[in-house]
DNA sequence: TAAGTCTGCATTTTT
DNA sequence: TGCAGACTTA
């Protein structure tokens, strides 16, 4: 065992409050703790060490649940975790390396468990997952059988029911309650909602199928089951939770039970971050925590940032100041002041995605990577036009957020084919997969599905199915596909393949571009190949979709691209440069959530994280007039826009102000050669990179 | 019954 | 712009 010496080198470059962070409780009698650290106060990196710590000390990692609130957090936490324990037990690699096997998302940790545990909850074992989508879709049959579909005003639509459906069950209050603060234009429906989603949670339990939520809702409905939860709670040693803001009562609820006395918890938060209220996370978690024990839990605030300069920060400061509550907290750097970030006007719409693309390659012609810079935004439609920009002056660049590989129908066609191997009496994967057939439509499908949701074996059920005529020459490839896949007796990366093989000529009947489609299930198959089995990779697809859209095509590791996000997706990442898209009012705040003021708020702590994103410089545009397409205003036009208002006047001494194209006309001539200049010679270096 | 065309309308962010 | 529902045609 590793000498007791509290004086461990790799603690020495934490911090008084990192250190404390990271030892406490490790004289055995760890009560709960909860971190609150500010942006860029090198949470992460505190969390790692206090795991690795506790791995050096003794811990068994495989005891250790440790929680996130992405797979990709997951992963950089278990990366810097087995760097940092793997060099302080040199002796011992295997002691670490790959031991963390409990951490991941809460939705992931939660399928794992109801797969577990399902005999004792009496839920089959071969529950397959929805994802928003399919949930969506689902929403949308019930709704129509029960003939809401054709009422006489409108009833809302498939994406708005799931949405309130979700945020009651996740924030655990009244559907009332919820339709009046959060979806009044849906209050007068709530008689035929509630009938919605009773028909909605049955037609799941019919087809073993759970959606996000029920990976939540199952399982904290499972902990309230003494028994069960002491036997869970018992597998664990430590329990840690990262971005606490952003968990919702349900996720809360799950927490406590596994450690009432709060035993070994660790939660680490930041109350000015929390941004995901939509989804019916509640700052009260973070701030009701300490007192949710006897003896309340220790509270620890890292309040050094050590990413930004101070010109940023302290204008990231100002920002989050006019905030209606305080905050637990104030950041201040060592940093060097630096250069202010910059409010920069432009035009419209169209100039400002020139005008990002155009710094983008001054700063690297300046020796700054693409990666060292991001583009970030409310919205994921809000990079269109740079998107368009990018592609034409040949930047790559990745984005995050918005669509998805596995939105893409072909994707979803494939994936159907094996969760409906995986589970029959899932209808939507059914109906998507029978349709697929020519002659075969909805009706028909849903008789071949009913006859499925009776057989007891499923394969021969299919095989013994009469088609229409138009798909009888198709219809034996299909049932001995089904056979076969259901039956389960081919290796697993296998399986994939044998439905891709199926696919393809139905594919190419189907798409035009069958061949770009194509490319994009041979990277299915990919990915397929490294998971162990058909249903961790069904689960650990809908759970954690590649997030990278297919069109720019995910460049290799040692590439060098830019990254543009939503906002959303942005947490928890750095740039050096940080350029922030359409700060105008309707966008930041979005004028679709003006509403309360709660929802103001939360945008106002949008832009905050935004802008903490930043290590040197930060370039908010402010485009002067921006196009409406669609929906807000009735057809595409423009409107004129003003800053975001969470950028009073009175704010204008922490910003410096630039105008692109240059305003004045001299200035004007003088740049525009150079613009070009610098594209042409980016194009000359791609050729050969 | 499937599959194609037409019209009216719409609320962002994500596990 | 794109989807959902209504309506048309084979």
């Amino acid at each position: 065992m590793a000498a007791p010496d509290s004086s461990a080198s790799y603690l020495d470059r934490l911090n008084a409050a990192q250190r404390a962070a990271v030892e406490h409780g490790l004289d055995g009698s760890a009560g709960p703790l909860l971190v609150i650290a500010g942006a860029g106060s090198g949470k992460t990196n505190t969390l790692a060490h206090r795991v690795a710590h506790l791995i050096v000390r003794g811990a068994d990692p495989r005891r250790i649940l440790l929680m996130t609130f992405s797979r990709r957090a997951a992963a950089e936490l278990a990366r810097r975790v087995e760097r940092i324990a793997g060099r302080a037990l040199a002796g011992r690699p295997d002691a670490v390396s790959g031991a963390l096997t409990w951490s991941g998302t809460f939705h992931a940790i939660g399928a794992r468990v109801l797969r577990e545990y399902c005999g004792a909850i009496g839920l089959d074992e071969r529950f397959t997952i929805h994802d928003r989508e399919d949930s969506a879709d689902l929403m949308s049959l019930v709704r129509h059988e029960l003939g809401f579909s054709k009422t006489e005003s409108r009833f809302p639509a498939k994406g708005t029911c799931l949405a309130i459906y979700s945020r009651t069950v996740n924030s655990q209050t009244p559907l009332a309650t919820v339709l009046r603060d959060v979806f009044p234009w849906c209050a007068m429906w709530e008689k035929e909602l509630r009938a919605l989603f009773s028909a909605y949670v049955e037609a799941k339990q019919a087809q073993g199928v759970l959606d996000y939520d029920d990976l939540l809702l199952y399982w904290a409905q499972m902990m309230a089951e003494p028994a069960l939860a002491a036997d869970l709670g018992g597998r664990f040693d430590h329990v840690l939770v990262d971005e606490y803001q952003d968990t919702n009562r349900l996720q809360a609820s799950i927490l406590l039970a596994l450690r009432p006395d709060g035993a070994g918890v660790t939660v680490v938060g930041d109350d000015a971050q929390a941004i995901y209220s939509f989804r019916a996370a509640t700052v009260r978690n973070i701030l009701d925590f300490p007192t949710a024990f006897a003896p309340p839990a220790r509270v620890l605030t890292l309040e050094q940032n050590y990413r930004s300069t101070g010109a940023v920060l302290a204008a990231a400061n100002a920002v989050i100041g006019l905030a209606a509550e305080r905050f637990t907290k104030n950041l201040w750097s060592e940093r060097e002041t630096g250069a202010p970030p910059a409010l920069v006007a432009v035009r419209d719409e169209a100039v400002q995605a020139d005008y990002v693309a155009a710094e983008v390659l001054a700063n690297r012609e300046a020796g700054l990577r693409l990666k060292d810079q991001a583009v970030l935004f409310r919205t994921s439609s809000h990079s269109g036009p740079l998107e368009i920009e990018l592609t034409r002056r040949n930047i790559p660049f990745v984005k995050f957020g918005g669509l998805k590989f596995l939105d893409a129908a072909h994707v979803k066609d494939l994936l159907a084919v094996l969760r409906l191997a995986a589970n029959p009496r899932d209808r939507i994967a059914g109906f998507r997969v029978l349709q697929l057939l020519p002659g075969v439509g909805a009706s028909t499908a849903a008789r071949v599905l009913d006859s499925l949701a009776t057989a007891a074996d499923p394969g021969a059920a299919i095989a013994a199915f009469t088609p229409p005529a138009r798909a009888a020459e198709h219809w034996p490839a299909f049932s001995g596909l089904m056979t076969r896949l259901i039956a389960g007796q081919s290796p697993w990366p296998a399986e994939i393949e044998a439905a891709r093989l199926w696919y393809e000529p139905h594919l190419e009947r189907i798409h035009e571009d069958a061949a770009l489609r194509r490319a994009d299930l041979v990277q299915l198959e990919q990915i397929a190949t490294g998971a162990p089995s058909r249903e961790r990779f069904l689960t650990d697809l809908t759970l954690d979709p590649p997030d990278a859209t297919s069109e720019a095509v995910p460049p290799g590791r040692d590439e060098d691209y830019l990254v543009l996000s939503t906002i959303h997706s942005a947490k928890g990442q750095e740039w050096k440069s940080v350029f922030v898209l359409n700060v105008v009012d309707g966008c930041m705040p979005s004028d679709l959530g003006v509403g309360s003021s709660a929802e103001i708020e939360e945008e106002r702590r949008l832009l905050y994280v935004a802008m903490t994103r930043a290590k040197d410089t930060l370039k908010l545009v402010v485009p002067q007039r921006f196009y409406t397409s669609g929906q807000a205003a009735r057809g595409d036009r423009h409107v004129y826009a003003v800053r975001s208002r969470f950028i009073p006047d009175r704010l204008a001494g922490f910003f410096a102000r630039e105008a692109w194209p240059i305003a004045s006309p001299e200035a004007a001539t003088a740049a525009r050669p150079d613009a070009p200049r610098i594209d042409i010679g980016a194009r000359m270096r791609a050729m050969w990179t």
